[in-house]
Parts: structure tokens; sequence; C-alpha cells
DNA sequence: TTAAACTATACTAAATAGATAGACTAAATA
DNA sequence: TATTTAGTCTATCTATTTAGTATAGTTTAA
């Protein structure tokens, strides 16, 4: 599952995405729209800093905002730094490889083939999900109903 | 990620699929044989007998042996039972529905059509997963030695 | 100079994962 | 029929993770 933590990420991004040029936004107002608690948040704003993909000011009307550009900031990056590897096992992995302990043979294992299928669709869906395209899907949603 | 749960589950149930039709298999055999603790392992085919994957015997010369078909038995069933829903978030399962409390319209909402993208495709190849065909990858693995 | 807003660390409650313990029941066989 | 073997079933334990809160700052614009 993802964790809350990846959740509020990806939704406080996409916000700072629709507002993306307009300047800092303050956590308080993030929180309050998109129904997240402010403190925790906070934190993964914080985080988000640090990895390089929001930057903030201070203050008084500081805030965040959004440094990369919409469509090169993409889901499997934001998950990778909460969650970790999107990989179900760790033998799969690029990042966090671990060989699994009660495995006898890797090469011939046919678990870690069909986990790698897995995991390479999903990190192909999630590459694609760049913040930009998720608006996008968004407004189209939207026509829709 | 996987739980130990559901790949020992997985695990036991591929050694009991190559052997189908044998007769009872006994745990701690499985248990040598795979490298998985004993005890936890007790547990895990338990579980799998009260959902009608296995049956056993008990007393001298019992233990475990499966009772559907290899080709009948997929790794997305064996993943519900022990790890709950496949779906990353809980707005996109069937049958463990929860509505996310953070967000603001289901209808609109991209990550979770991002994410039922991501459900359906993993679901489609768990399901073609099943014991039969896992014990087919395997012996294409190991021939492409 | 003060209040808004970010920075940083530490803490806690609840849930889950991974396993172990032990008493019990059934079946085979000597 | 007594004994051994092996599954049955419930309970417990411990470590880790998750989700969130608390607190004590530091910056900076108004």
């Amino acid at each position: 599952m993802l964790s809350k933590k990846s959740k509020y990420a990806i939704i406080a991004l996409i916000h700072l995405a629709k507002r993306y040029g307009d300047g800092p936004i303050m956590i308080g107002r993030i929180a309050e729209d998109e129904n997240i608690p402010k403190k925790f948040l906070e934190g993964i704003l914080y985080e988000l800093k640090n990895s390089g993909i929001v930057n903030s000011h201070r203050g008084r009307s500081g805030g965040y905002y959004l440094i990369k550009k919409p469509q090169e900031v993409y889901l499997a990056q934001i998950m990778r730094l909460f969650d970790g590897p999107i990989a179900l096992i760790p033998c799969v992995t690029y990042q966090y490889y671990e060989p699994c302990p009660e495995c006898k043979d890797e090469k011939t294992c046919s678990i870690r083939h069909v986990f790698k299928e897995v995991r390479d669709a999903t990190v192909e869906i999630l590459k694609k999900a760049t913040l930009a395209e998720m608006i996008r899907i968004e407004e189209k949603l939207i026509k829709q109903l």
C-alpha cells in the first residue's frame, strides 16, 4: 500500500504544480485545501525540499513552490522517496537490491521473474505519470462528467 | 512489499505443485528444503487449508497436498489471502474498497486514475501466474543457463 | 518588533510483521 | 492398545513502521 506520506506528497505537489510560477504557497493553505494534517505536511514538504523538488521562502509571505517543471516530476520518484522501492520484492529493485535469504537460485527463480514483470509494468505507468500529466488527467475526467 | 507470509506461501505451494498427485508432504520437509521457519510455515499452511487450496492428513505419514489443480491457483489469490488488496490505494480495490478520507472527488481524482491503471496491469500479470506457469517459467530459466 | 512561516528534532500511540510456544487431536504402527 | 508422529489451534512476544503531535527554535516581511 501507498503510505499516507507518499499520498500527501503527491497531492501537495499537484497543488503546487497547478500554481507553478505563482510564487510561494503557505503550508497551512495546502493543508486546509487538501485535508492534510498541517504538522504532518510540514515534514513532508521539508523532505521534498531536501531532495530538490520544491523550494521555500521563510517568514511572512513565505511558503513552498515547485522548482522542477511539472512535466519533469513523476510519481515513481515521489514514491521512492517516501516509501522506498516500487518493486514488491527486494531482489528485483535497482536501487535497494537485496537477495532473498531463502532463495536457492536467483537466476532460475520464477517468483523473481514474475515480480520483475510486475515492477516493470508499474514503473512504466508511474514514470509516465508526471505532475503535468496528472493535471491533464484530472481535466479530462472533469470534462467527462 | 510482499510479506514473508505471502512469499513463503507461494514457495510452499510451488513445492507442492511440483509433487502434485504424490500424496502428503510433511511441513518439516518443505520447511527444510525451502529454508522457511517450520513453525511459521505451519500457520501459513493452516490458512491455505482453511481457504481450500490445500488439504492435509494428520499423524504418521501425514502432511499437506494441493487439492486445486496447479493451473487453477494463481499468485493474485495467494497474495490477497495473506496481504489483502493488490491495489496500492484502497479506493481502487474491488473487495476491500474504502474511500480516501482526504479525497475531494473520487470521480475526477487523477491519483485514483493512475493507481487503477497500476492495479489493472499488476492483476493481469498475477492472474496469469498460476502455479503450473511458475513451474514452466523455472524450467525455461534453467534451460537458458 | 512582531507575527507568520519554515526548520529541526524528538516523542508517542497504534498497527503490523515475523516469528515462537505450547497444549491438543488424530492416525499409523509396533 | 500404547506410543510416536505430525497436523491443529490459540496465544503471545518483540521489533519495526506508520501516522501524527509536541516543542523549541530561526527567518523574514510588513
